[in-house]
DNA sequence: TCATCCAATATCGTATACAATCATGTGTCC
DNA sequence: GGACACATGATTGTATACGATATTGGATGA
């Protein structure tokens, strides 16, 4: 595993389990022993217990007392709110953006979906998801608001678990063409159809969803085996 | 100091904190010493820490590194994109929270404005504000999204910061008769004109701020001499 | 054979100790 | 007299040790 900066090391390692769990190499309830992961970095559990709690209050992973940090699994009405509050958040954003794009900023979108398809064509669905994902991120970047920035990327990592979670395998590439217009729409500094084509995005993307109440994740074992 | 539950002490401190912060009577800036902290609540530094890392991802606190935590001072910038984040977040949750609002939500909301009143009334502008601000977070807990809601106790919180720092005493009391009309709003079940007055609501709040950069926090001392 | 109780184990929760770092103040040299 | 270097103090950063808690496995009894 990369070794974390010195400075920062529960930053560090926070970010790096962030960046496994949003490419799916790390599972929804996988548990983070706080031993194991230490070992992993080589630093002690205090460290990374501070970078735990960070990843808790992202939602990303849980923290069951006395019982150790697992990645999260978001229900389903949490991972309905996931998509809502991108929803509100998103297309304006997108519209904003469009304002204020700037030639380099175009470039760097154009390269994210480029390395996107890479990684489809490469077998790493998880990259794919993770560049997809940054993709937004990256959009509220432009629009120049770091705050919302900030709960996009939450958003988007959560909406990564929940893809995890609930993704249905029919309805799949319908995702990089819509990058592909949003870019366009961006390019030509049109806020109003970046606007709206962030709001069909984030909406087919939550169709493609299976939230429906009966295939809710095993939270229970009891649950689980249909008692 | 109310000694914190035994169990999540951390979680306890870090609400105790914000509270203060959200009321006033922590300034922005403030020094919060982890031994100080840690010996008022009657924890030792690991809790207090986990305390203000907490507070420190909510925006609330600034960690500066081997110089301790301070009560955050949001930049103009960051008030503005606090606000602007608002205005995505809360109009259409209030238009949600008024096609879901139930008599005993209207009741709550009711009394949640005599509070407000009667702590004026009092001359404890601190405690007022803090209620003003459980206002727009009660909404989106009426609008039954968590998530949301999550969000908004953050901004709202910031925002009681940004306050502190940004307000012009003149134009004040414009608020709980917003509030007044949103309750009228919402207890009709009119949601757009609920989602109309949150949007009012939250721009008069930002134009009865100082927002121009002329006015900016000392954040150094040169600037605070006018050098 | 089954349920109940209890001990053993593993993990987390907290406190404390020590190391690292930065700020301040002092002394010396130019 | 001014600037630089260094020692000192205070505060945070990290590691480790110990205590608390929940699960697991086995033993005992009916």
């Amino acid at each position: 595993m990369a070794l974390p900066d010195k400075d920062n090391s529960a930053e560090a390692i926070a970010a790096s389990l962030a960046h496994a769990i949003h490419e799916h190499r790390l599972a929804p309830g996988s548990k983070l022993s706080e031993d194991e992961v230490g070992e992993i970095f080589g630093v002690s559990r205090t460290v990374v217990r501070a970078a735990l709690q960070r990843l808790s209050h992202s939602r990303l992973v849980e923290l069951k007392r006395n019982h150790g940090a697992f990645v999260a699994q978001p229900s389903i009405r949490e991972a309905r709110e996931v998509f809502e509050a991108r929803a509100l958040l998103e297309p304006r954003t997108a519209r904003s953006a469009a304002e204020r794009i700037m030639p380099a900023d175009i470039q760097l979108l154009q390269s994210h979906i480029e390395a996107e398809h890479d990684a489809l064509k490469n077998g790493s669905a998880g990259r794919a998801l993770y560049l997809s994902g940054q993709f937004h991120v990256e959009i509220a970047r432009i629009a120049d608001q770091d705050t919302i920035a900030e709960y996009i990327t939450q958003l988007v990592a959560r909406s990564s678990l929940v893809i995890a979670l609930y993704w249905q395998r029919r309805a799949a590439l319908c995702e990089s063409h819509a990058h592909d217009a949003l870019l366009r729409a961006l390019a030509t500094h049109d806020g109003q159809r970046a606007e709206e084509l962030m709001k069909e995005h984030l909406l087919s993307l939550m169709t493609s969803l299976d939230l429906r109440d009966r295939n809710a994740v095993p939270t229970s074992l009891r649950e689980a085996l249909g008692a």
